[in-house]
DNA sequence: CGGAGCGGCGCG
DNA sequence: AAAGCGCGCCGCTCCG
């Protein structure tokens, strides 16, 4: 492909190591513009270079020509970004105009940000560009898309970096953790996590019976339907209808009043056992089977959709292939290629450990320190079992008020006053309407306008007791949402930066030879170490065999350089569990 | 007939 | 056993 007259010579001109620092563009915008691209470079003071055009398949050979330190700036990384990966390309660092404008549009610490929210255009949600098998279905013609053309671009790089100058530095910072993410969200997405459907058919054969043709139902789950119906004493009795099921239970004396697992289970009657092992094997059948197999891991590979920033949070959500949801027992069936390994690393109570360090609670640094937290907690004699500690914890973090968890939440308070301050001071601010923000200045969304009526109703002289309850209630719950809020959202900042500094440290491996390739991981990761699987707190490396301790170690030190990077040199430490996979050769 | 809502359950 | 946060997806039911 032949690039526009003058596009070669000026991206090298900026970027050749050769020139002087100062002549390398900070940021190369790009976007739309005719029937090809237009790529801008942005000075450190903002004024915008020649505009440089491309025909449209040639953005992946201009990335990598661009200096590492250069930010890509677009509309949205994951419409721009994969065809760059497909081309075997890493871009080192991006600016993601739509992440971006949420982040800077919702703070309550953005300055300067009236003409940004006015740029109503970029409210747009994820686009799932999905190149996946379900990509016909998934087309939404009436889902608002982000602009891609190069002058919207610009405009709103140019709003965007206003707003970032003129607030706290935690909102850069924030911005550029986010964009990293959806790089790695859409690395990702193409390397795939190594998927063995041997295994995985031979979990789901042994627990379900032999593959149906037609997804039939497998013969374990057949055989307990039959047993349940004569147990039930009803030949056509209906299992999967919630409400039906419950009749045929009140007729054998089961007097549940739902069919949730927590609750039959504490019925004695013969029927539960068989029940509780149905809707087990039901789900597994029907989350993660073989159908599922078939669409989402067929080649060795499973690709989920992650959808960064997609929780209110900040946390990823994801889009098809429940990657949030992959159930324990069906890990086994994550293995490595030939030749290669997988490195698992886990955060060790990452939220209690981010609440210790954001609140600078001491006390509660003190106890997470060289140890299991929870184990901590029980040593400073403030609870006596390590499950007392885990409970109330959580339920301090999550504003439990009654039963065990909240009963243990006034010793915590007493022992971790500043770390318990910090949420209840959350809490407060979003029971009365307020926003919180996590510590990089992520904000929490302002109440509804049916909240503010119903708070504003159970003021009025004429509110009876019902709309006093009501907005009480509604106010706790908006409690507890903003009270996790902050918790949640900043662990969620910890892991984009884990992610983001454990990316750079991969990248800089050496490649492996061909011959030990890993070609279904796609051509920027098959010669590499490269990050496979992220989930809140957890992640998950394919490595080439001979640098797995190079990437175990990489693991652990971009953990250290995220606790830096978000709260300085802080005497707490953010323990991983870590593990490298070694999986025994295929019989 | 398709979409919204719900109960239920998997994950952190 | 724990009931308190955030999600996505399943099958069923209800409704227009």
């Amino acid at each position: 492909m032949r690039l526009h007259p003058g596009a070669r010579r000026g991206l090298r001109a900026l970027t050749d190591p050769g020139t002087t620092a100062g002549s390398i563009a900070p940021w190369i915008v790009v976007g739309n513009a005719g029937g090809g691209l237009a790529l801008v470079p942005i000075a450190a003071d903002g004024t915008a270079g020649e505009r440089l055009l491309i025909e449209r398949s040639a953005l992946a050979r201009e990335a990598a020509r661009t200096d590492a330190a250069t930010r890509w700036v677009w509309s949205d990384t994951s419409s721009w970004y994969p065809a760059v990966i497909a081309e075997g390309v890493r871009v080192s660092r991006c600016h993601d105009l739509r992440l971006a404008h949420a982040i800077l549009r919702d703070s309550a610490r953005s300055v300067g940000a009236d003409a940004l929210r006015a740029a109503v255009e970029w409210d747009a949600a994820a686009s799932v560009a999905d190149d996946g098998p379900s990509a016909l279905f998934d087309l939404d013609p009436g889902a608002r898309e982000v602009p891609h053309d190069i002058d919207a671009a610009l405009a709103e790089f140019a709003r965007q970096r206003a707003v970032i100058s003129a607030s706290a530095a935690g909102l850069r910072l924030l911005v550029a953790a986010e964009s990293v993410g959806a790089l790695v969200a859409a690395e990702m997405h193409a390397a795939g996590v190594p998927w063995d459907g041997d295994v995985h058919d031979e979990i789901l054969t042994g627990m379900l019976g032999e593959r149906e043709p037609g997804n039939g139902l497998p013969a374990r789950i057949e055989s307990l339907a039959g047993d349940i119906r004569g147990l039930l004493g009803d030949p056509a009795a209906s299992i999967d209808s919630q409400p039906k099921l419950l009749r045929s239970l009140h007729r054998v004396g089961v007097a549940a009043t739902s069919t949730s697992k927590w609750e039959l289970s504490e019925y004695e009657h013969p029927v539960i056992a068989p029940l509780l092992e149905y809707k087990r094997l039901m789900r597994l059948f029907t989350a993660n089977g073989w159908a599922w197999r078939d669409e989402w891991a067929p080649e060795g590979r499973f690709r989920p959709v992650y959808v960064p920033g997609g929780v209110v949070t900040g946390r990823w959500a994801s889009s098809g292939g429940g990657a949030l949801q992959m159930p324990r027992q069906l890990r086994p069936a994550v293995r490595a290629d030939p030749g290669w390994t997988l490195v698992v690393a886990d955060v060790a109570q990452l939220e209690p450990r981010v609440l210790a360090a954001m609140s600078r609670d001491a006390a509660l640094a003190d106890s997470a320190r060289d140890t299991d937290l929870y184990e901590g907690i029980v040593s400073r004699g403030v609870v006596s079992t390590r499950s007392e500690a885990k409970f109330a914890l959580l339920g301090a973090m999550y504003g439990a008020t009654t039963g065990d968890s909240g009963r243990l939440v006034p010793a915590l308070r007493r022992a971790y006053p500043r770390a318990m301050g910090l949420v209840d001071d959350a809490a407060r601010v979003g029971e009365e309407g307020g926003v919180v923000s996590t510590w990089l200045g992520r904000s929490s969304p302002p109440p509804s306008p049916g909240w503010r009526a119903l708070q504003g109703h159970a003021g009025d002289p004429d509110a009876t007791e019902i709309d006093r309850g009501q907005a009480r209630r509604a106010a706790r719950d908006r409690g507890r949402f903003t009270r996790n809020f902050v918790v949640q959202g900043t662990a969620a900042e910890w892991a984009l930066a884990w992610l983001g500094d454990l990316r750079a440290r991969l990248a800089a491996l050496p490649h492996v030879d061909e011959a030990d390739a890993a070609p279904r991981s796609g051509a920027l990761h098959a010669r590499q170490a490269h990050l496979a699987f992220f989930l809140h707190d957890e992640v998950i490396v394919h490595s080439p065999v001979a640098q797995a301790q190079q990437a175990a170690d990489a693991v652990v030190l971009a953990a250290e350089a995220a606790t830096r990077l978000l709260f300085g040199d802080i005497p707490l430490d953010f323990r991983l569990d870590l593990q490298v996979r070694v999986d025994a050769a295929k019989g």
